[in-house]
DNA sequence: AAAGGCGACAACCGCAGGCCG
DNA sequence: ACGGCCTGCGGTTGTCGCCTT
């Protein structure tokens, strides 16, 4: 309990079964608005904040508690944190039952655990000497940011369409990730709203089987931004080479069940291998993806709910 | 069996935006 | 136009239970 300036208590931390009642029977009476009222009229001795974080995490009617985020439920969060950024109150709206506190644990209890599994890795190669650690750039990794693009074939231009991405600020850059820079003409992301409805569509009605996914099916035109391609090449050299070789490195040092045996995420070898050259044009764009799969995922966290699709 | 690591989840905090007087 | 209040959002932290060593 802590004691406000006007004498009144806030109780702070669990909630009882008790609390929880009273908060049903206010929002079954009044709707789920004038939090504050409820200690106002001594109700509980909650802010309404409490009062509202706890009818919407856990009181509200519908919610999936207690139930895993399933493998389609985890690639549609990564695609949409691919476009959205961490906004979490949006892609929690594309996810039945899901609210956007689930999401954002889901995401950071991910992304620790990639940051875990990186940080085991062997120290970096010279390249990276005097640079941050890959594994800050985690999230772009793991993000195939055009793989549900693919769902688009009902999309008014007849063709499978990247969303748009206009990074303004480095910041959003960085959280794109290299795939999201790439898009194909242009397509404002309001335009290809529908689309992530299908997603939600798709998520109340999960995929029947493997091959009704539409994740697994990607045929992509793509293009990339002129106003990015230069950006595109820079995270590029950083970190998708340097995974790749350290994935090399540590493949041949531990064999192909080393977590780091990172397939190249779509890059096809020709591409990969122009690079490391270094004296090649950067690869295509088309090159980037076309070898996308589901399988990408898998690298980086086991999915065992997908093994039961 | 005990300890530590880890994942999942719940809840709080600070901030921003909208609304209203 | 301005300030206060309310609501919503994102980040962060704490807790609990399970698993591994």
């Amino acid at each position: 309990m802590e004691r406000q300036g006007d004498g009144t208590c806030i109780k702070k931390g669990p909630w009882t079964a008790e609390e929880d009642e009273v908060l049903l029977n206010y929002v079954n009476e009044h709707g789920p608005r004038d939090w504050s009222s409820i200690r106002s009229k001594g109700l509980l001795p909650r802010t309404g904040k409490s009062c509202r974080l706890r009818w919407v995490n856990k009181l509200r009617p519908n919610l999936k508690t207690g139930c895993k985020f399933s493998a389609e439920e985890e690639r549609v969060v990564i695609e949409l944190q691919a476009h959205f950024g961490n906004k979490w109150a949006k892609i929690a709206t594309y996810l039945s039952g899901r609210t956007d506190n689930d999401v954002k644990n889901f995401w950071s209890t991910r992304r620790k655990r990639l940051e875990r599994i990186l940080q085991t890795s062997p120290p970096n190669s010279q390249q990276n000497k005097g640079k941050d650690p890959v594994f800050h750039e985690l999230p772009i990794l793991e993000v195939p940011a055009c793989g549900f693009t693919a769902m688009q074939e009902g999309s008014p231009s007849g063709k499978n369409q990247c969303l748009p991405l206009y990074p303004e600020s480095s910041e959003e850059y960085k959280m794109m990730g290299l795939p999201g820079l790439v898009r194909s003409n242009s397509q404002t992301l309001e335009a290809d709203l529908p689309a992530l409805e299908t997603i939600s569509m798709q998520m109340v009605r999960p995929f029947e089987s493997v091959s009704d996914c539409p994740f697994s099916q990607p045929q992509l035109d793509l293009s990339l931004i002129p106003e990015c391609e230069e950006l595109a090449i820079e995270p590029c050299d950083l970190n998708f080479l340097d995974m790749f070789k350290q994935a090399e490195h540590l493949e041949a040092e531990t064999g192909p069940k080393s977590v780091t045996s990172i397939p190249p995420m779509g890059l096809k070898d020709n591409a990969f291998n122009a690079k490391q050259g270094g004296a090649e044009a950067p690869p295509s764009p088309d090159s980037f993806f076309d070898d996308f799969s589901p399988e990408m995922f898998d690298y980086l966290e086991p999915l065992p709910s997908s093994s039961g699709l």
